[in-house]
DNA sequence: AAATAATACTTGTACATACAATATAAAAGG
DNA sequence: CCTTTTATATTGTATGTACAAGTATTATTT
């Protein structure tokens, strides 16, 4: 017989902490969909932004990707080195081109992101899974509208 | 005027792609609470178990954060340098007790969660937050479900 | 046109996290 | 009691991601 209390922690009702354990779990859905590429998922959904744009830069991936720059850079040098994008540059602006090789994965690709859709959706039910998506996304913009104003009423000192 | 198209991507619909976007911002939400404690969120939670529980272990510590036991040796190591917390070690089993520091920062630390709760709740509403929290942990555990049922049929040959 | 500011990207560095491999201790089976 | 298996924790190594600082290019102001 299992006697273990539900000992609820602060834990269970912290947003903040049930977002990133969820984060990890749908992580390890990915890698599994991802990993007979070779490619993290973060770094297959770069490709597909430029597959959909050839010459989208750094910057526009950076706002779609939500992610920094930074973090931008080291994604493409990472994909040039296994030679599946490639830099071109033209003053300070830089475009990103697929090449040959990940033209080649690009059927794969789509296809591993739409499995982990269908994982997904089994596992919590297509219009839970929607709906939940839609919910994140909306209190995402949320907090990213804050965090922007906060930040700006701080740049006028 | 703004002629901006809503160029709608993939990534829009993409539950993974959210919750990952989503736990990024609230990382930032976060950080702003506890960097005046020089501590990480994920540090400050695994203190705050501590203190609940002194003489804790790293194998529940890993069950009740989701978190690997690698993580949370590598969590303790770090914590145990700043003299948050002592190792003491019977046989195999390892305890984790908080050292006099840590316990004087225990309500600077839990007066940071609650601040997070606080900035995250007026971002979103109190009940959409906490809505929105339950029905992540919900999935969440469905996912680990899911999962915990592969893996234990893939170990089966 | 020279000086200054703004923009775009990159680099150095650091942290959270995981997996695979290892060490050690405990338990189980002969 | 010895051997094998299992459980616990740690280590080596790798990846994703960010911030702060740096570089180089373009735009703006004087």
């Amino acid at each position: 017989m299992n006697m273990e209390t539900p000992k609820h922690n602060f834990l269970d009702t912290c947003l903040f902490f049930n977002t990133n354990a969820f984060y990890r779990q749908l992580l390890k859905l990915a890698e599994v969909e991802f990993k007979p590429l070779k490619l993290s998922p973060a770094h297959a959904s770069l490709l597909l932004l430029v597959f959909e744009t050839p010459g989208i830069g750094p910057k526009e991936l950076s706002r779609l990707l939500q992610l920094t720059p930074s973090t931008i850079t080291r994604f493409i040098d990472s994909l040039v080195k296994k030679k599946l994008v490639r830099r071109k540059s033209k003053g300070k602006t830089v475009f990103i081109f697929p090449t040959q090789k990940s033209m080649d994965m690009q059927t794969p690709i789509a296809l591993a992101y739409k499995k982990l859709y269908l994982t997904y959706s089994q596992i919590l039910g297509t219009t839970k899974a929607m709906e939940l998506s839609h919910n994140i996304a909306t209190a995402n913009k949320q907090v990213i509208e804050t965090i922007s104003t906060l930040e700006k009423h701080e740049t006028q000192f």
